[in-house]
DNA sequence: ATGCAAAACTTCAATGCATGAAATTCGTAT
DNA sequence: ATACGAATTTCATGCATTGAAGTTTTGCAT
């Protein structure tokens, strides 16, 4: 498990997606080809397809553990805590979680997102990948309660959160408004998601 | 305007989408090359994209309409109407809307969403194009309601009802239940929306 | 009717992503 | 040392997409 070989092929894949994050930022996504990336970790273009599906993938190396993450989250809710309580603090914690140190990796988060949010077709592949997560969540939300959140339900809240998240957080961000703002514009979202218009 | 010319082209635009449902249908998707769908409307390779960007967006022919059609039904609240009605009223005429007769029209359509949930990269793009289309009609929502929506409520509002009933419609779907159940979703789902959770 | 300019279309060539198959190299257990 | 299997490379190919250049078709003015 922990021989030369597997060290090897993780040190490949942080190469690729290090490597890959870098020519985007130097040259824009589109500009960046396949076979420049695989140079820059020094593999085979062919090998690139063994360790991600696609070009867009190499951005999305984390979604399953972020996705398992959430699963955890909301597969255990503390006792006597309700459904909207226990998606309030969801959102709370990926809020928090979300603003880690300010060093290199903060800056090829940044990157990352920025890439994620301009260019089209990686911005298709994140809501892919975003709705396809969502279904797993509803599931775990509606196991999590059993009886008394049915799945339609579940999925519906689910839906609802990170609908009423995801969008208002874009369109703050599209505004050019700073990190700050966006958390607020989340936090305000979550609140209509989970309690419906002010009246 | 309705010169030969234009004819025309309404024509092979016709055909191309035609020949392509047809395709797909018969073949599957990505069985199905550009080069004969191009055959099957009697024009080059070459062509087909001076009609659609991608062989995705000949599913999406119609996209552009719908969205205007839906901004003009946000953009006119009845007097009097609050956000969470005009939200209520969107989401029952969008219900209403999509269950017309069942000729050939229908099973093209059936087909249609039949391929846009399986095939992912369709879904993809589904998921792109609709959540462009929820930025606009959040600003349209709240431009609606000048100085009692800003457009953060708005994007929330928008995101959490369409979020909800997106997830909640494609999980009874997904169950293999028929059209029916998937519309009775669609209102629970949009009253959690704009409600909040039973408590 | 005729000719001209613009629009639409075709042909040709190239690029880049993606994938399958066979041949080769590398790591590991014996 | 060696044999086995995993990982990689090489080779070959299909297909979507795009640019450039040349050809046909259409609308229109004469």
């Amino acid at each position: 498990m922990v021989g030369l070989r597997e060290r090897k092929k993780q040190r490949t894949r942080r190469a690729l997606i290090e490597g890959a994050l870098r020519l985007f930022g130097e040259k824009g996504y589109e500009e960046t080809t396949l076979a420049e990336i695989a140079a820059s970790a020094e593999v085979s273009t062919r090998t690139f397809f063994s360790y991600f599906a696609s070009k867009e993938d190499v951005l999305f190396y984390d979604s399953e553990h972020q996705i398992e993450r959430a699963l955890a989250f909301l597969s255990a809710p503390a006792p006597g805590q309700t459904p909207a309580d226990l998606l309030r603090a969801f959102i709370e914690d990926a809020l928090s979680t979300s603003d880690d140190g300010q060093d290199t990796w903060s800056e090829q988060t940044a990157l990352r997102l920025e890439l994620i949010m301009r260019e089209p077709p990686l911005q298709a592949r994140a809501l892919h990948l975003l709705f396809d997560s969502q279904l797993r969540l509803a599931d775990a939300l509606s196991a999590a309660y059993p009886g008394r959140l049915d799945r339609v339900e579940a999925a519906a809240a689910v839906g609802s959160l990170i609908g009423a998240v995801k969008l208002a957080v874009m369109t703050t961000l599209n505004d050019g408004l700073p990190v700050e703002q966006a958390r607020d514009a989340a936090r305000r979202a979550a609140d209509i998601a989970l309690h419906g218009l002010p009246r």
